[in-house]
DNA sequence: GATTTTCCGGACCATGAGTCCGAATGACTT
DNA sequence: AAGTCATTCGGACTCATGGTCCGGAAAATC
């Protein structure tokens, strides 16, 4: 059932629009079968994800890969941002099968945002290339998704802590731009 | 029109409910005029949105400003990112309004991630304040967002390039939480 | 083989975005 | 002022799809 799913959801040129039934009809399953076994659309995603990260986490586990304790915990970071990159990528039918926001990232808001914060790391950077000014700027704006805000402040934050987080942020950024 | 609609956002307890319909009674208007409007839905919330951000817009093109011209390179994008902190926070019915993956950020998966990388940087860091090392966990996590990526992508980067940003973006937070 | 229980599946329902055409409004002409 | 034409409006309608539900098939038990 999930391995259908799944196939499925990769084959499809835009998987936002994979509806249950194609799914349910692929698995060669009824719809209610679906619906008890997942609960919802989001189950089934949730499902599928969750079977892709704990590949990851058992990666995690294993004490030879660079994720291992026995990195440094420099390395170690960065080695599961990486993990974590590749997963996604591989898997981006999945993710990308939660329409949301598809294309938000390219409307002439966060276009201008983006140009306007590049810009302005360009004046406090004059020396760094521009393709690590454009990704510093992305970077400073991701956090800024109204989703992270509202864990943020659910955490307990209160927007005064998430400007000087954020600052503080940027002051490190611009310190790593201009090497 | 939009002040109806931003009205009804406003007071709607869950944004992502309320309905084209519902708009076009607040603005005492027919749908297929809202429609005609903005075209779609997210027509309109776009159109809302970019509302607020003229206003901001004009705010950096005063002078006298901490956006200004006049502060430093530095101050200016501590200054930026903190405008749209606060346009966002003042807006969020209005951003809340995509359904999207609402508490997509709150599930099991997503608060592994956070744990674990949380977990990773302490070690790397182990004299940071907490809240300084969630933070950091969360904006390191966020520029992996799938629509992040794909932007990535059609930039020209390819994942080689977004792995490297990535690890050096690690590493400039790394470096700053140890002071 | 009869009876009970569990599980399955596809017909059905509810909802809301988006369409469309008839009606209303108003501008322009004589 | 009345008639005619163009433009715009609005709400009834369509359609797609997530989610529900019940009749029946399959399995378990005796």
């Amino acid at each position: 059932m999930l391995v259908a799913a799944d196939a499925v959801l990769a084959a499809a040129p835009f998987p936002a629009a994979v509806t249950m039934e194609a799914i349910a009809e692929a698995a060669a399953v009824g719809k209610g079968t679906l619906f008890r076994a997942f609960g919802s659309r989001d189950g089934l995603l949730d499902a599928l994800w969750t079977r892709q990260l704990d590949r990851l986490r058992d990666a995690l586990a294993a004490e030879d890969s660079p994720l291992g304790a026995s990195g440094s915990p420099r390395r170690r970071v960065a080695a599961f941002l990486d993990a974590l990159l590749w997963c996604k990528l591989d898997n981006r039918h999945l993710l990308r099968a939660r329409e949301a926001a598809a294309g938000l990232l390219a409307s002439p808001n966060y276009l201008w945002m983006h140009a306007t914060l590049a810009g302005l790391l360009r004046d406090a950077a004059p020396k760094a290339s521009q393709m690590t000014i454009d990704y510093a700027a992305h970077a400073l704006l991701a956090p800024l998704h109204i989703d992270l805000i509202d864990v943020l402040l659910a955490a307990g934050m209160n927007p005064q802590d998430i400007s000087r987080a954020q600052t503080r942020h940027a002051k490190a950024m611009i310190a790593d731009l201009r090497d």
